[in-house]
DNA sequence: CTGATTCCATACGCAAGCGTATTGACAGCA
DNA sequence: TGCTGTCAATACGCTTGCGTATGGAATCAG
């Protein structure tokens, strides 16, 4: 707690700065945590300045996760794209999911929030999005007709029920070499 | 929403009564809309009674979720015990878990508080419990060393991920029939 | 320099929820 | 019949957090 009131010297702000600043509050202490006071007071002004930029709160939320879903989707499967050979794709798609745990952060405090009405229309998009393209490559791995939607259902609800384990009850969590050879057990059991 | 405004016409109440109500209401509403005021409405009468029968809001935010880990953890576990080979067994533990979805609300909306402070205890000790039984029957099915614990963790993951997407986010939920193929395709790759 | 625009502070009002205090109703028992 | 314990109604105070109103300071245009 506590911890960044960082009081950034710029006198102003933008839009985009509570913006970001929403979104690691909500990595921090999740959507319902999210609270226009603290974070005016995290960015050392007051409420008089947030609602300025923005009508209300959901406002915020709304414009947070549109940043998010902007650029953390792409993010990840920009970074295997490269990879020609489909079953390589997929094993380093599941290495890259274990690597980077900061980063999971944000998506795992989104899904303890699924029945918020702003949140869940954009973790379905996601998750339909990432499913799909999960889909496409169990595909081009070989997998016939539905079974590579089912095997990408089954991939991404492990990856889901992993983060909430994983990072959010914290005694369940893996060491790290116990972490890579769980990865590699994922693999050996999911790829084909 | 409103709905069972039952108004059972039991003129007095027992805490037994309360701890009920309680987990239908986070069924429904998750943890956070757990309200004593709200609590009391739909039992007809009035916050006097709840503050004779509980100490505060966490005293029986605690009672129903002891509630909940007395008795659903072995309902999932004794159903099962009667077979006898572990492959079967756990063949069948996987079908009676896509069965019953009413019976794993309650699960899926206390997944959804992980970071409250009374909930995350209950739920690892759950989770931790489960997971260690499962390894116990990939072992007897002959899974070797470590390797029965990481496929126990991947398919409680599995298990906890598919209640997110499929509970939570209604536009991820599968039809019937490829609800059952979805079952048997999980079973194929995870069953030894 | 002056006015308009942009950004922020201060001070409210208001609703939801928790918890407390006090009193009342009803039952069982003596 | 009266006493006592059990359960509930009413009324209140308190905190948190949202949203609004209004005015002030800073910055930019001309």
């Amino acid at each position: 707690m506590s911890s960044s009131v960082v009081k950034l010297e710029r006198a102003r702000l933008s839009a985009d700065d509570w913006e970001k600043a929403a979104l690691e509050s909500i990595a921090e202490n999740g959507v319902a945590g999210l609270a226009v006071e603290s974070l005016a007071r995290r960015l050392g002004v007051t409420k008089g300045s947030f609602y300025w930029h923005f009508a209300n709160r959901d406002a915020l939320l709304s414009a947070a996760l549109a940043r998010w879903e902007r650029t953390d989707t792409h993010n990840l499967i920009a970074r295997i794209e490269s990879l020609t050979d489909p079953h390589e794709r997929l094993r380093e798609l599941f290495r890259a999911s274990s690597r980077d745990m900061r980063s999971h952060r944000t998506y795992a405090a989104l899904l303890t929030a699924t029945d918020h009405k702003v949140v869940a229309p954009v973790l379905e998009r996601v998750a339909a999005e990432r499913m799909g393209y999960l889909a496409r490559v169990f595909a081009q791995a070989g997998m016939q007709g539905s079974d590579a939607e089912y095997r990408a259902r089954l991939a991404y609800s492990a990856y889901v029920g992993f983060l909430q384990l994983t990072l959010q009850l914290k005694s369940l969590k893996l060491s790290n070499e116990d972490l890579e050879d769980y990865v590699e057990h994922v693999i050996g059991a999911l790829v084909p």
